[in-house]
Formats: structure tokens, C-alpha cells, sequence
DNA sequence: TTCAAGGTGGGGAAAAGTGGGAAAAAGTGG
DNA sequence: CCACTTTTTCCCACTTTTCCCCACCTTGAA
């Protein structure tokens, strides 16, 4: 399932369209008809999440149902866990890829991650992380100390 | 599986390939079709992530897919882990062998190890090494002085 | 010295990425 | 319900990159 890897660059146009590489389209797009970037059929669709990170997630469908699952059980009543739900679907947003492989992101969605032209994506397996360049690399000098230790507690 | 042995050492051309030395080849192409050089039939992806130390190391599927399952256990919500997907992923990219051997190497990857023009290759059993030859030299010659203590402790 | 295998380089076709005009659709107000 | 405005999306054209294929070079073995 899914499968993406590998760190791009793209830019993002005054219309807010951002390609999705063509590697990582291929990796949804078997379970469709046509492989190429002429999408004839039903075009595939993103969900995507604001991550507390400064980020955006983008999920295929077959991955963000997993975690719908998750949330379906959480109780209306609750007030936590219904304070939960409505925090997860205000950052939640659906994204349908046009003709040429793009999605267009809302202004909401940009401004959260500081995107204007440039937009980095980074295939994380089962998900794509999207950063406006700059954060990331501050990101990653910001907590390059920290990686060792963090690896090697976890990998 | 795998047993990559033997140091090596290539020239990258302006394209950014790089051969993997026929002899490591065979070890992953053995559970494919055809042992040769000519490789027809689905080609064979090594997995490159770029080192604290400044070098490459490229692992073979089935060694990566091991690492991968310990990043799919960590939570997408939880800051250190989230950061550490971030980390890994950002230094990490998937490369093809095309008909010749070769696997394509970034821009990216390639400054990070400073390699312009050769490349030394270190097969380690498990996964290949890659170095910039003179930074590999200055690291062994700087470090050479460790190594009887480092060696009695751990080996 | 001839052959085979491994290694190196490059031209050119095909694919991927980018941007913009224009049609279509959706939203807004009277 | 209609007219107007704004947004979306489809399509096309241009540019850049990738990668496929072939040719050549070197080395070691017969």
C-alpha cells in the first residue's frame, strides 16, 4: 500500500495547484485504470491535514479511512473526545487531483504552512509531508542535534 | 541475504550515475531472472539515505523494509516521533538501476557526501556505504588512532 | 591477440513539470 | 429567477528532466 519515497520540489501557481510527483501518482493510480498522466476515469482524490508542525499531510483515501475508523469511535458526548473530533476535521480538507496530476490548495490550507511559491514534498511511506522549503530546512538545522538520539531510540 | 564485501571505487558522471560494482549486483539479482549485467524484467531499486557522517548508505529492499516497519509503528500526532519521520523521510530516496547498473543519484544526495566526480563504494554485509574517496581517507586517517580501543570493546 | 565482461559516456525520444487563456461552474445580490 | 462576479477546471503549449539505448573503452582471461 501506498509506498511514497523520495523529497521533491515544486512550485506552487497563483491558482494554488500543486503537482503531485509522477512517481507517487503511479503508486495510487494501479489500483485505477491508467498509469500515464492523461487520467481518464474517475481522478483520484487527496485528503489533506494540517499538522501541528507547520505542515501538511496528504493522505490517499485508503490510508485516511484507517484513521476515520479511529475517529468514528470517539463519542459525541465526550466533550474531549468530541472536542477531538471537531479540532480533526477543522485541519481536514479534500483535495481532488485535475487532469495534469495537481491539487489545488486553499488559501487556508497555504497560509498554514507558509506557502507561497515553493513547496517541498516529502514521501513518507504511506503519506506526503508538504513544507515550504525554508521551514523545513530550519526544521531539520533546528533539531539536526537531536537526530542520533532520536533514531536510536526509536529505530 | 545480501553480503555485500569489497571497497571500490567509481566515477559519477555529469548525469549523477553511479555504477554498482557488478559483484553486488549479483547479490540482489539473484532472486531475480537474469544474473548479467543486461537485466530485463522488473529493475532492481536499492533504498540511498544520506548519513550523519557525510556519507550514502544504500540498502537493498528487503534490508529497508525491515527499518520500515519500526517508522510505521511511530504516531503521526506525537512531536518527537512526527519529527524524527520528518527527519528520516527528508534524507531519504529511492533510486533505480537502470540497464547498466547504474542508479541515478540527486543532486541533493551527491552535495551531502560532496561527491563530484568518484565515489568509493563499502560493501558492509548488509548495505553499501558510499564516500567522497578523500573524505573517506581524512575520517580513516583523523580516527585511525581509535580504532584498537573501539574494536576490543565492541568486537 | 581475440573475446567477454565490466565500466563509462552521450544523443535523442519520451515523460514530467509549469503556466496561462478560456470555458464552465459556483456563488452572490437584487 | 435572473444577471453579474468570482472561482474552478479543462485544455493546450512550452520547457526541462529523465531514461532508454547504443557505442566505446579498459581489463583480464583464454
Amino acid at each position: 500500500m501506498a509506498g511514497f519515497i523520495g523529497k521533491e520540489q515544486h512550485t506552487v501557481d497563483d491558482k494554488g495547484r500543486l503537482l503531485i510527483p509522477a512517481r507517487f501518482r503511479r503508486k495510487f493510480l494501479q489500483q485505477h485504470e491508467d498509469p500515464g498522466v492523461g487520467l481518464q476515469g474517475r481522478l483520484p482524490v487527496l485528503y489533506v491535514l494540517k499538522s501541528d508542525d507547520g505542515s501538511l499531510e496528504l493522505y490517499e483515501p485508503s490510508v485516511w479511512n484507517e484513521k476515520e475508523r479511529q475517529l468514528l469511535k470517539l463519542s459525541d458526548f465526550n466533550p474531549d473526545e468530541r472536542l477531538l473530533t471537531t479540532m480533526i476535521y477543522a485541519r481536514l480538507e479534500q483535495a481532488d487531483l485535475d487532469r495534469s496530476g495537481r491539487i489545488a490548495l486553499s488559501r487556508d490550507m497555504l497560509s498554514h504552512a507558509g506557502i507561497e511559491k515553493d513547496a517541498v514534498i516529502i514521501g513518507a511511506n504511506v503519506k506526503m509531508i508538504v513544507w515550504e522549503p525554508l521551514r523545513l530546512q530550519r526544521l531539520l538545522e533546528e533539531n539536526a542535534g537531536r537526530f542520533s538520539r532520536l533514531a536510536s531510540r526509536y529505530v
